[in-house]
DNA sequence: ATTGTTATTGAAAATAGTTTTCAATAAGAA
DNA sequence: TTCTTATTGAAAACTATTTTCAATAACAAT
């Protein structure tokens, strides 16, 4: 059992709520696969373990796990949600690819700066940001590809 | 008849699509009207001046407009999408208040060089991107509030 | 002006993704 | 073991978007 998801059990507890076998799973699976995990996704590789779960508790897990900062959400298309590990995990950025959809992480602390400024500039207080570049990706944007 | 409005009649020709009296008038609409429009209120707005129109009508119709690249998609929240006047105007990045809702538009072409080096380094081809900072504006973060 | 073709329209239905409801169950304190 | 109440899964509800379809209107050709 990681730190994660011990600090999840901690917070599960803080607010007077209970470890279930559900969520325990949820937030194993979860924390076992790096990278952006949709609901659905999330769902099916739970169900292997634990076919009797419903959807709507991994979902409200996922909820759990956001409040907890565990995890946090990204959402790219507008489309489906996905959801990435946020504990433990440096803040970073995106490079998204608009033909294979395979997603880069980045990371610029030029860039955080400016921000930072930009923001100090209009009075602005910063909570957090989000930085995503579409495009192509080294692959796909092969000689041939324009 | 701006500018943006002629050039979506000639986008609509150039497809062999028809120019309406619905077209018209959400065309006119949306260009009259500066900043995130979402499609509710673009909606009512032109019921007002046609109240037989369908939402699908005025769906259609900015569906036209972004593959015109005269309108934009935006959305921050990952609720409703709202659209932005994309014809003749630059391309800006987002301040967005978590209390109001309030939306400073912002430039910084040190930021925008940075990108395209970032990009440059990991031989990827930008086609666009999208930076959004959420926090307080100047006056929902008085002193009073942290 | 009239005609014919076919793009467009508005209402309603369908879809997609998310969120809530509810009665049965189970966590965990006493 | 008992009791309280948080949790669960299935289904329904919700929210926002997108499609369907029969009637209508744009507009090119007469
Ligand atoms: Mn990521
Ligand atoms: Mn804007
Ligand atoms: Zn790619
Ligand atoms: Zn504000």
């Amino acid at each position: 059992m990681n730190r994660a998801a011990e600090y999840f059990t901690r917070f599960i507890k803080q607010k007077n709520l209970r470890m279930t076998k559900q969520r325990e799973i949820v937030v194993r699976v979860f924390l076992g696969k790096e990278g952006h995990l949709g609901i659905d996704e999330l769902y099916s590789l739970v169900k292997k373990k634990y076919p009797e779960i419903g959807y709507a508790t991994v979902w409200r897990t996922l909820n759990l796990l956001k409040e907890a900062k565990i995890a946090s959400e990204v959402s790219f298309t507008g489309k489906k949600r996905k959801y990435e590990h946020l504990f433990d995990h440096k803040h970073h950025d995106h490079l998204i690819c608009l033909k294979c959809g395979r997603c880069i992480e980045i990371v610029n602390p030029k860039i955080e700066q400016l921000q930072e400024k930009l923001a100090r500039q209009h009075g602005f207080k910063i909570r957090s940001h989000r930085l995503e570049i579409f495009g192509f990706c080294l692959r796909c944007s092969g000689d041939k590809n324009e």
